[in-house]
DNA sequence: GTTTCCCTTTACGTAAACGTCAAGCAAATT
DNA sequence: AATTTGCTTGACGTTTACGTAAAGGGAAAC
């Protein structure tokens, strides 16, 4: 009776988030996405959704696939040893430094931007004739 | 005595500006930059110097260098040209949106971190296999 | 039963931004 | 003169993230 679990085609996939076949099937390819496969047809359940949206995010945040399938791992980790937890941290902890540093250049980018736009529309309305480095 | 224009070699500003002699010339080739030619050897005057820093400070924005391309060769033209300024507001604009965006992926990413890092560290509370210090 | 779709795999192609030889000129030094 | 040093021009190689075409399966529609 319920949709205990939808599920969807790849085509669905691709148009709910803008991108190919090829895309999806790429990562596919690279272990970004596991969708399970019904004969030959890939079936996506909702983790699969979650790990897209993960790997699209990755995406817009500069990460090559590499560092994202790393990235995606770990979110789905079991509850393992000791030993393997101490391990998720350490990566967390870095991978955490890593975005700050993120963080930070892009600050100081957009802040770059605002000043080239205020020169710029200082050029623009400064009834401009010669200009000086 | 007159240092009235100081010029200098490929090497020297492959050096003072980080890059390589083959990224230079790799810009010379697509118009970014146009040194003088003595003879056969690259002479790189001051303007030069103008160019590859807009082009470096292009490429800290993220624009690709067709972009960067049409944005230096607003440095030649009439300053404060109407349609040039305009497209570089555009381009502004447009990547400030991707930056901003990015941001908000950020700040969504690192919250993640933490919940991630909360429920492992529930694990390792929880269900302590093994002991370390 | 055949056409129509959607999906599949395999495989080669592409664009950006250089890297990396290879081979050679030209001035400076030995 | 010979060597070294710095610069030059091709020209092919590299990586990433897919695009694109070829060739075909399976089921639903006609």
């Amino acid at each position: 009776m319920s949709d205990i679990e939808r599920t969807w085609t790849i085509a669905e996939i691709a148009l709910e988030f803008g991108v190919t076949h090829r895309t999806i099937r790429f990562y596919e390819d690279q272990g970004l996405i596991t969708p399970e496969r019904r004969g030959t047809q890939r079936i996506f359940h909702p983790r699969d959704r979650v790990r897209l949206e993960l790997v699209l995010r990755g995406k817009r945040l500069g990460f090559d696939l590499g560092q994202i399938r790393r990235i995606v791992d770990m979110y789905d980790q079991p509850p393992g040893e000791a030993g393997q937890l101490r391990y998720l941290l350490e990566r967390i902890a870095a991978r955490r430094l890593e975005l700050e540093q993120r963080r930070h250049d892009l600050e100081l980018t957009l802040a770059e931007l605002d000043e080239v736009e205020r020169r710029c529309r200082a050029d623009a309305a400064g009834a401009p004739k010669s200009r000086r480095s």
